[in-house]
DNA sequence: ATGAAAGCGCTAACAT
DNA sequence: ATGTTAGCGCTTTCAT
């Protein structure tokens, strides 16, 4: 073994001298410089290239199993042996290559996340609660995001599971026609949810539509009776349609009218214009809503720009309700009305999800929803009328 | 080859099987099940377990070696051939593995992203720019979080090497003095620091203490001259380090007196309380500025909530200047004032020099110092004094 | 308690 | 243009 070794070290240490061709030719074959031995590469003195476990097994006088073994189960070694071992791993700096170990084992202790963005606050808050479960598990993040694009989408969990990640917890522009999620489910791939209310499948989320109607209620008793919806795409996102449905709830069930959504659209970068263009289309009809329901806290800070930039004065002249509950929505004057979701829960109940479902405890269940809370916020004016009853109380 | 084939095809089969004693006898060794076969193994009909590259040459009746070439430089196989193994690759269902071909390749793919936390927007920005850097190479991102913990920093390089990731983009809550630099460097590990500017090493960041100094002549320009800097814990993060040199230099240019830095502990949960504290602080003193720098707009946004909640107005009674241009402190009213820093350019930027000295392009070189701005914001009020001079213009 | 060896999936050198 | 084969680093089975 001892000249086996040497041979190869020989082969790496002239692979790394451009290839000098009198030596290439001594062993066969020669391989371009493996990523295991990339560092390291050109000093040409003492130990040569990133030691691999059977440098270590050399120097501790042992076999590679042993090395292996006082690694993973320390106990299985004699305590002298063990005791060479760890000399030895820290006499040559050994790294365990994580790669040999995956390719070997029947687990990588990858977790593909695939979101749409990091610059929403949610989405951030969201891998917080991730890593917060993953916590001391040793289990890494590979991420990824798709700017609500379908096609990145599709690349990002294909390039996922290439990694063969243990499990996935992804957030869909839409969910619910999408039948890469039933190729994951064919598949086996465990994978969770994230926002998505596919109440079929694995998934952590808020009841959105359910929520909305919460949101949009608390509009109408404090005395709203035109309100309309703004939105990104409705096509491209599940949880805009179901807020809207939610909308839709609560109006028809306090025998108000639903208009349709004005939609922007959420990629182009203008996005203060688009809401002008979309207010103006408001303006132009005989309609004139009193309050916004804003599909996200994100397009509420921007309809508020807008409107602000239009001249408008906010709660007075429009009344705003986001859906979220960003952190940052509370520093406003006047504070954001918000929807709240529990984005850093939705994260860590999903992982500790995964990690259930990919340890065979489970077979990921259902749709797991959290609860929502309404956030009274000075974004909306109290349009306070005797004859609305109770004005209830609202979570803070 | 074929009879290799189905035996290790057998093999897998009986091992999902609760490995059945009397099969298992037929070959050896017996692993337990690989991580390419996870999926679809309880399904006994017909194509069993994950496809490799074996099953697709099968298929396809060629050798691995055709697939992989087919699969890598496709223009080296006969069209005909290429047909018929992307047909096989498609009835198969076959999806290369990334593991494998790292294994054995000179690279991974895969690059280490070290941060803070993505609590604060500043790192979650640096990430959509580092991304969008990466966009088409087809690099994937394994990211962990530290939160500023030097213990968990080295745990998470640690993890990141053994992942054998291509390079590291990383900051750092103090990298001057920190070790674990001088270790990268000498494994010659790639890697660019983000947001720290220890000048001597491949790092993007801003000249923070500049950008510091600058913020605070603004605050001097405007009137102010009891000006106090408040920061999270200074010996923890050397960009407050630097930040407060710069609050210290501007203060000295122009003859007033800089004064200890009110520290407050960042990772305490109870920011509020401590924020009074150090105010309570403030007030037991004789002096009493009328004018804070925080470290960034995070802890400035704190700071703010805490000094309305003790009935201090601002600007009025304190003008609050912080430190990053968060997108949000324009939405504040009063705007925030802050000292801004580009930081998807940051991430951008790395990610870039990254990929350069991974390719050998370069060696990393030294810091890239990318240029801030003053942010004038409502949170500053204008002490309008004659004697000052001119009002510069500060950049919007 | 330890060692020998097979093989995870893939790539590339060499041979044909 | 295609096939054969070694080997990347590791874990685990079986044998000792």
């Amino acid at each position: 073994m001892k000249c086996c070794l040497a041979a190869r070290k020989t082969r790496v240490v002239y692979a790394t001298l451009r290839h000098a061709d009198a030596v290439m030719k001594t062993s066969y074959p020669l391989p371009r410089i493996p990523v295991c031995k990339r560092f390291h590469l050109l000093e040409i003195k003492g130990d040569i290239s990133v030691p691999d476990i059977r440098d270590v097994a050399q120097r501790a006088g042992c076999s590679i199993a042993t090395v292996s073994r006082a690694l993973n189960s320390p106990r299985q070694v004699r305590p002298q042996t063990l005791a060479r071992v760890q000399a030895a791993v820290a006499e040559l700096k050994f790294r365990p290559n994580a790669i040999g170990r995956q390719l070997r084992g029947e687990r990588t202790g990858l977790i593909g996340v695939m979101l749409p963005t990091l610059g929403n606050p949610v989405f951030a808050d969201c891998i917080e609660g991730i890593e917060a479960a993953l916590g001391g598990t040793g289990q890494r993040l590979v991420l990824v995001t798709t700017r609500y694009d379908p096609e990145r989408e599709r690349n990002a969990i294909e390039t996922l599971l290439q990694q063969r990640v243990d499990g996935l917890l992804l957030t869909l522009a839409d969910a619910e026609s999408n039948p890469l999620l039933d190729d994951l489910a064919a598949e086996r791939v465990p994978f969770q949810l994230l926002y998505n209310d596919a109440q079929i499948r694995p998934a952590v989320s808020v009841d959105n539509r359910l929520a909305a109607a919460d949101g949009v209620k608390m509009l109408i008793d404090a005395g709203h009776r035109d309100i309309a919806m703004i939105s990104g795409a409705l096509h491209a996102s599940d949880r805009a349609k179901r807020r809207y449905l939610g909308y839709c709830d609560a109006m028809t069930m306090a025998g108000l009218s639903p208009r349709p959504a004005l939609e922007i659209d959420f990629n182009a970068g203008a996005r203060a214009a688009h809401v002008r263009e979309a207010l103006a289309q408001r303006t132009d009809a005989a309609w004139c809503p009193t309050a916004l329901f804003c599909s996200n806290d994100l397009l509420a800070l921007g309809v508020m720009r807008a409107l602000r930039e239009s001249g408008l004065r906010i709660p007075d002249d429009m009344s705003i309700l986001g859906f979220d509950g960003l952190a940052f929505g509370e520093l406003l004057s006047p504070t954001l009305a918000t929807v709240s979701q529990p984005s850093v829960d939705i994260g860590r109940h999903a992982a500790l999800r995964l990690l259930d479902q990919i340890a065979g405890r489970t077979d990921g269940g259902r749709a797991l929803i959290l609860p929502h809370a309404v956030r009274m916020g000075g974004t909306v004016k109290c349009r306070a009328r005797a004859g609305a009853g109770v004005t209830p109380d609202y979570v803070a």
